[in-house]
RNA sequence: CGCGGGGUGGAGCAGUUCGGUAGCUCGUCGGGCUCAUAACCCGAAGGUCAUAGGUUCAAAUCCUAUCCCCGCAA
């Protein structure tokens, strides 16, 4: 089948290696133009621009899908099929409309929830037991189309939203090589989503980040896993960010929120017990286990940590 | 040339301002104590102080260049 596939960042890689290895014809790749990224502005390349240059597939990178210039790309390559994996952009009706066997989509939960582009990291930051993949048919409205498949997973109760995403894009894949191959015999499904039960999860931002004590631990403790490792919760010391990548709920300690309970584990206080900094990273420095931070930093048992 | 922090035994750090014997908390190894231990006591090994030059009687420390790591920002 003549695919043209959309996507950008690390979680759609799998899915369009998953195509190359079925033997699917890809036909073109769109993705972001290149962006200026990390220190010193260096113009990077998308992820899944460096997997389709490999491949030697041909790469289209407009900044703009809603100009006739971008729908000619797209549409000259005359695709049966348009798969988007975190793609980025909202496709006009003209592409929606354009291949034969219509657009599908692989999103992050287990729609119609967490419609949007933050899926995964909500899933975590709300405590979710269950999440999942689904594949489904492009609508005009945001992550609003037909479903096609559903594949479900745990989440693990101190597992990080990184941890996660790396499960998902490979599930997503999986999912995704089902579809097509149901496409192409012409038995996929069309599962109507129930609007009123669709909530939403946008990108998150460094807003969410600052970490408030006086939330009780299971709060605190999925902020941390939520948000790790991008844009990530933290808090201040002396001044300085302390990021926190992972954690767990502690129990039998107890203290003025935000204060530190042990002297060779950072063990904080929160409203209602208290959580373990498992692995912390203070601007500048590099990671570390909670303890290795406190082997050189030597804080005093009782020192209270302020986010703000 | 976007702004900033950093590279010191296996880990995390101090020491750099004001050059003068390599230090701390751990880990490792040996021994002791103990019914026992991740606890406690005694002892030991382990570092060309990122790299290359320079200044100096003397450089982890001052100067120059390079490499690497990280926070902000995007």
């Amino acid at each position: 089948m003549r695919i043209v596939f959309m996507g950008t960042p690390d979680f759609a890689v799998p899915s369009l290696q998953a195509l190359i290895d079925d033997h699917q014809e890809v036909a073109g790749v769109f993705t972001q133009p290149d962006k200026p990224k990390g220190r010193g502005y260096q113009l990077a390349p998308p992820p899944v621009k460096e997997l389709a240059l490999r491949y030697g597939l041909p790469v289209f990178q407009p900044v703009s899908l809603k100009t006739p210039e971008g729908i000619e790309q797209v549409t000259s390559l005359k695709p049966d099929l348009i798969v988007v994996v975190a793609y980025g952009k909202i496709l006009p009706e003209e592409i929606l409309d354009c291949p034969p066997l219509g657009c599908v989509n692989v999103h992050g939960s287990l729609l119609p929830k967490y419609r949007g582009a933050g899926p995964i990291q909500w899933s975590v930051l709300n405590g979710d037991a269950v999440t999942g993949i689904t594949t489904m048919y492009m609508a005009k409205g945001l992550d609003t189309g037909d479903m096609i498949l559903k594949k479900e997973t745990p989440i693990g109760p101190d597992e990080t939203a990184d941890e996660l995403y790396s499960r998902m894009e490979v599930l997503g894949a999986q999912t995704l090589i089902e579809t097509v191959r149901l496409i192409e015999r012409g038995e996929a499904p069309r599962v109507p989503q129930k609007d009123e039960d669709a909530t939403y999860a946008p990108m998150l931002t460094k807003e969410l980040s600052p970490i408030d004590f006086e939330k009780s631990s299971q709060e605190v403790h999925n902020q941390i896993r939520g948000l790790s490792s991008w844009p990530c919760a933290y808090t201040k010391l002396d001044g300085k960010r302390l990021k926190v990548y992972r954690s767990r709920v502690v129990e039998h300690y107890h203290g003025e929120p935000g204060e530190l309970l042990d002297d060779k584990k950072l063990i904080v206080a929160v409203k209602d017990g208290a959580v373990e900094f498992l692995e912390v990273q203070l601007e500048g420095s590099k990671r570390m286990s909670g303890e290795d931070f406190l082997r050189g930093k030597k804080l005093p048992k009782g020192t209270v940590f302020c986010s703000l």
